[in-house]
DNA sequence: TATTGTAGCGAACATGTGTTCGTTTGTCAA
DNA sequence: TTGACAAACGAACACATGTTCGCTACAATA
């Protein structure tokens, strides 16, 4: 299963060309590239190769080719990973509300968090959040971290989530512990003081899901 | 200077679909995507487009279209961002050496971590590490988290680090505190000892530089 | 020895695809 | 009103480019 040489600059030459044109190139720029006269030769070539598993082709399109992702190269994430850009919707501790669901459609100012697609729930309506103090410093979020939220309405006990304190107008990331009709958002620092709230004033705006935390160079 | 919708719209497709196949369209393609009826139009248009320089041609070559650099649309994460794949090598805890810097040339497997280049230092060699076990729970580390460490051989003091202790042949994760020529590693939980070692037996083998955690769905 | 499969060649063919050209419509300034 | 110009249309046209086909050459097998 392994390629032949011609195959290995066959492949080595489509990734130059197409990285210098911004194209890939066409049969016959493959085989005069190869030192092959036969256009036919290079279209067996590539049909070896695509078998192989290392491009794609498009019948009957002109330079209809793609190589398949490359990961031996290594360590350039291929700019092909699938990606999550994450509106970073503003800090929170001492906040304005944050705008519902499905709002923030155009977070102008190119103010988002981009990971890839395997680090955060797949499918889900997330924000971003800069925390602001340390009350959450026993769940291990400092100020200056950032948590991706995930929208959601509900949430289950223990939960971490951001909740909107409607008669306090505040918006602060807690714990999540519903008692009867009253709902105790405990800080996780011993320093603070649990807050106990009335059920209906509160309003989960989602459910934390991630941190990443940038230290100091 | 301005671009007509129906340029915009030109490039956004030029863009989509040269995303989605590996290669750029035809005029035709570009048309019918587009709502237009004529070829001539269509290339009227790209004309256009790349006086104003947001596009290259290639004359006579089929698809031959090249999207200039863009900067302006920003907030577009998707193919553009920088990206870094920050190879995973493992668990950190009680542990297997850590090769050295550059060594990680073809991390094998899809292992990596890819994060944008803005948020982790710029032009250092990565790696990252899953933590095991809580002993750095007061540095807002636990178990499970990921962190993202630079290659380096020294540090400063109350870094924290990658150590590989030779003696005990174990690499951990700890507080920087060197002491003459002993090194006292800190653990960031009271509950844990710190553990003093000779500065000749200690290898700093990099400092961490972020911490990236998953939580629970 | 006959058979099969891999590689390669070159000519012919059939589309794929960009370009040219004659026209039309509408706006703006002379 | 007339002229210049941006935008658009659609039909030809002409070359760009992938595919097919008949043939060799070899090596491995049956």
């Amino acid at each position: 299963m392994s390629l032949s040489e011609r195959q290995e600059r066959i492949l080595e030459f489509i990734r130059a060309y197409s990285e210098e044109h911004g194209f890939p190139p066409t049969i016959r720029e493959i085989g005069s590239a190869v030192g092959i006269s036969s256009t036919s030769v290079v279209k067996y070539n590539l049909e070896r190769l695509e078998k192989k598993g290392k491009l794609e082709r498009r019948e009957d399109i002109s330079r209809g080719i793609r190589l398949t992702e490359e990961q031996p190269t290594g360590r350039r994430a291929s700019a092909s990973a699938d990606l999550r850009a994450i509106p970073k919707l503003g800090r929170i501790s001492a906040g304005e509300p944050i705008p519902a669901a499905g709002q923030q459609d155009s977070p102008f100012g190119d103010d988002v968090l981009t990971l890839t697609e395997d680090l955060v729930p797949t499918g889900a309506d997330l924000y971003a959040l800069q925390v602001q103090g340390d009350s959450m410093i026993d769940a291990l979020v400092y100020d200056g971290d950032w948590v991706i939220v995930r929208y959601q309405n509900t949430a289950q006990p223990r939960d971490m989530i951001v909740a909107w304190i409607k008669d306090r107008e505040e918006t602060t990331l807690k714990y999540y512990y519903p008692e009867g009709d009253m709902v105790r958002l405990q800080p996780a620092n011993p320093a603070y003081q649990p807050i106990p709230v009335p059920a209906d004033q509160l309003e989960i705006q989602g459910k934390v899901v991630a941190v990443f935390r940038r230290l100091a160079n």
